[in-house]
DNA sequence: AAGAATACTCTACAACTGTAGAGATAACAA
DNA sequence: TTGTTATCTCTACAGTTGTAGAGTATTCTT
């Protein structure tokens, strides 16, 4: 029934990419794919893990004594929570200007934007014949 | 010395977009103007602006019994921060495909989507002319 | 100078997040 | 069967965020 629809936290973050990554599985799994960058005690992953299930971001299923994990959302759709998020508080809740932003930040090459164009017109196509 | 670089919470947008609005001002300004969509008590206010002024998001000028608040980050700043965070966690911090899965979601019409490809050209005339 | 109004301080608390030790269980190996 | 290993549970704690009551200080008014 997960009623909340927060963005993830940076752990949640990094748990829930572990599980999508080898979805389903035990949180011994999640411990060692995290090992490389955090070094999380197998009982603060287990915490994280209770937690996310509690807040419906993963379920569970009990085979014996192993309890596999899976990713009740998607990445996509975790993604979205984030951006939304970011655009809510910093940019009023208006798409355009945070774009307009992203842009004009000089992060992007000239290549990258030559991309983004391309994606433009493709969408443009698409929005276009849809309507 | 304002030593981190973290996003801003929320109550720290509302609270920072206010004292943008009408720096340098006093705390009970700031919530006033929150009144209309917060209602937070004085205590609140000044609680969260001295956390903030510990941050290193405001600074204070004292003047008699009145302590001025001003901000000691830009808007640009903030947003910028809250853009890359959301970058660093959803999309690995790669730009590009955050701006892919923003002109893919579908949120933006035609006109906008004409209008952002307006803003690239623009952009990557100067970036060409600049290198 | 007394009272009222305004501005500020201190302390506290609950929820959430990152963190983990210590103990309980179950399963397997010898 | 007993020790060992892998898995899971419980409890706890500190830091951050949102929240504010109650008290102190300062200033203005009459």
């Amino acid at each position: 029934m997960a009623k909340q629809n927060h963005e993830l936290t940076e752990g949640e973050w990094a748990i829930i990419q572990a599980v999508w990554a080898k979805e389903p599985c035990a949180a011994p799994d999640v411990q060692e794919s995290l090992g490389a960058e955090l070094n999380w005690s197998h009982s603060t992953v287990r915490t994280m893990m209770n937690r996310m299930v509690a807040k419906g971001l993963l379920t569970t299923e009990r085979l014996r004594n192993l309890i596999l994990y899976r990713s009740s959302i998607t990445r996509a759709e975790a993604q979205s929570r984030e951006v939304m998020g970011a655009i809510k508080r910093a940019f009023n809740g208006a798409m355009t200007p945070m774009m307009q932003f992203l842009v004009d930040s000089g992060e992007l090459s000239s290549e990258q934007l030559g991309d983004l164009e391309a994606m433009i017109k493709d969408r443009k196509k698409k929005v276009e014949t849809k309507q």
